[in-house]
DNA sequence: CAAGAACCTTAGAACCATTCTAAGTTATTG
DNA sequence: CAATAACTTAGAATGGTTCTAAGGTTCTTG
């Protein structure tokens, strides 16, 4: 280890995942920047490009065990595909429907008051906002 | 016409959509009633049961094509898988994740305030706040 | 009321994102 | 080092949605 980039391997294990070679690539390209929010398409497109490319199935593999472990959320704006979040703080989304673009604003900024009850039997899990934009 | 239900045939001729005898009886299971969230899927299942059965293509086509024309609105909550919403003012949801129903919220109990500017360049096309539950 | 033109419906194929299968590989543990 | 459990992967399968192309319906015009 160079000791200048996360250690990832003790993350994925902490998560209780084995930190192989796949994981630690996509890990890697994932949260290595800043926030970001994927597809499997398209962190497969990047991955290829590197010294460890990885398969399709281990992108999506991945991204769902990601997801499960906590490290990703799992956002559903458009029809048909599913964007991958490794921002997991509270937060909202911009969608700039003409483009497929996601960008992040905090919540904190926004003040959502006087949300009805949840149906009976039912407890929260999660408010989303979306506010959708076009070019 | 016996009078006392609504006549699709017009508003149909209103959106610019020829009312045939199937997008009349998918108009009537839709909008009859009070309002409703459907899939695909789930109309077709419905409207089969009807004196009037409307293939699944049709089904797709006649959502989409109520949507177009602002009959409908799209809601996305789930990766995979439309909902289509006879309610096309403004309001929210609730997504009972565990098993895929969707209610309405109107959104005038519901304050938003705070929210950033959109990004550059883009107007805003609509807020949806998903409220997210589970059983 | 024709009859033509435009539009619509439909079965089945195609598509595309995602998941599954099953065979080989790698990480972990002792 | 095994031995074992976990992981990766190509390719097949799945499931929701769209497309194709052939036949049917609705509309317009005379
Ligand atoms: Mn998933
Ligand atoms: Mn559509
Ligand atoms: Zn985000
Ligand atoms: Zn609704």
């Amino acid at each position: 280890m160079t000791g200048n980039s996360p250690d990832f391997t003790v993350s994925l294990r902490a998560a209780g995942l084995r930190p192989t070679r796949q994981r630690v690539a996509l890990a890697r390209v994932l949260f290595e920047g800043g926030h970001r929010h994927v597809t499997a398409e398209s962190l497969h497109a990047e991955v290829k490009a590197t010294p460890m490319p990885v398969s399709l199935a281990t992108v999506y593999n991945t991204l769902n065990q990601f997801r499960d472990a906590g490290l990703l959320r799992e956002v559903v704006v458009a029809p048909g595909r599913s964007y991958f979040d490794t921002n997991t703080g509270h937060h909202h989304h911009f969608f700039v429907e003409t483009d497929g673009e996601l960008h992040d604003f905090p919540s904190d900024e926004v003040t959502i008051a006087g949300l009805p009850a949840p149906p009976e039997g039912t407890r929260l899990s999660r408010v989303d906002v979306i506010v959708r934009v076009r070019r």
